[in-house]
DNA sequence: TTGGAATGTCAACAAGGCTGACGTATAAAG
DNA sequence: CTTTATACGTCAGCCTTGTTGACATTCCAA
């Protein structure tokens, strides 16, 4: 199982698959993870807000009308979290919720232009790291980071990110 | 800034720079973090301990004698915060502590076996998703994955990053 | 001897997770 | 029409993990 060499005995070259090699994949997620949320959160402390209320507004932002319980899916959190992050929001005037016309138990959600200015705010921060990681590291290192990402999401997560993928083809 | 499009004009080729390939880069270091970080969390739920613990098992295990202070900065929280982390897991007789002898002010930190056992168990249960995410995603986009991870992290973060990587050759 | 560095500890607080329970409106099934 | 299920909101309470501020101790170095 953690045999620390990694070849199956199949003569094919796995020494990308060695305890130590994962072991820096591991580390250079935990690090770049911290990066990746730096500039959002610098932004973040100075209103009274953090990251989870930017996670619901870039969802919202994402996929407009989307209702409660789709969003509680995506995030992976329990609706009583949710909605004290919604709730501030909604308060502020960031995140307007509507009554929906097919089904009126659900409440579809919506960014006012508040919420899409913060929005832009954070999300331009963020992109411009990844912006500036993608430039460094080129074309063909991006595909392979895509990639491997993917293979990493649980199967439900997976499914979440293609859908949001496609969406805006 | 934001053009979304991402031509600067060179005639290259940079539509992977886009604000939607960076959007979706964003979204699937979202996903893929919480895969990363899910198989630990279910470990270290049935015990008491949380994934800050398991963050410090892991960079006492691989740097072991590693001074608070050190620990401090590569984990990015504050003494305090740290501490209380530290301090259960001594108590537990997870990781022990000795008086610097060079310097009596610092303390060193060791994993215990208990130590020891319990950062194995965890780093299995993420090795392996790491080891199937490689697998699946081939050696090219591993290195692919690496370079755009390092690309992303805060300058200190690649030099403690680096460090820790060099000292393992 | 004294200043500063490294460490530890106490207290208080906030964000953001969680569970459990309950209420209401609506939809769907019988 | 009655019953059951769903979607949502909310109250209460708990936990982890982060923060700041204040203060004591120990010990190196000037």
């Amino acid at each position: 199982m953690t045999d620390g060499r990694g070849t199956a005995g199949g003569g094919e070259a796995l020494l990308y698959l060695t305890d130590e090699q994962l072991r820096q994949g591991i580390e250079a997620m935990f690090f770049a993870y911290r990066g990746f949320t730096a500039d959002p959160d610098r932004i973040l402390a100075d209103m009274s807000y953090g990251r989870a209320h930017h996670r619901a507004v870039h969802f919202i932002n994402r996929a407009p009308g989307t209702t409660v319980n789709n969003l509680l899916r995506i995030l992976g959190v329990t609706k009583q979290s949710l909605n004290r992050v919604l709730r501030s929001l909604i308060e502020d005037g960031l995140v307007e919720s509507r009554v929906g016309t097919q089904d009126k138990r659900e409440r579809h959600l919506y960014l006012t232009e508040a919420g899409q200015a913060l929005e832009q705010k954070l999300s331009d921060a963020q992109r411009e790291r990844m912006r500036a990681a993608y430039r460094d590291a080129g074309p063909d290192a991006v595909a392979g980071f895509r990639k491997v990402l993917e293979a990493m999401m649980d199967a439900d997560m997976r499914r979440a990110y293609k859908q949001l993928k496609d969406k805006s083809t």
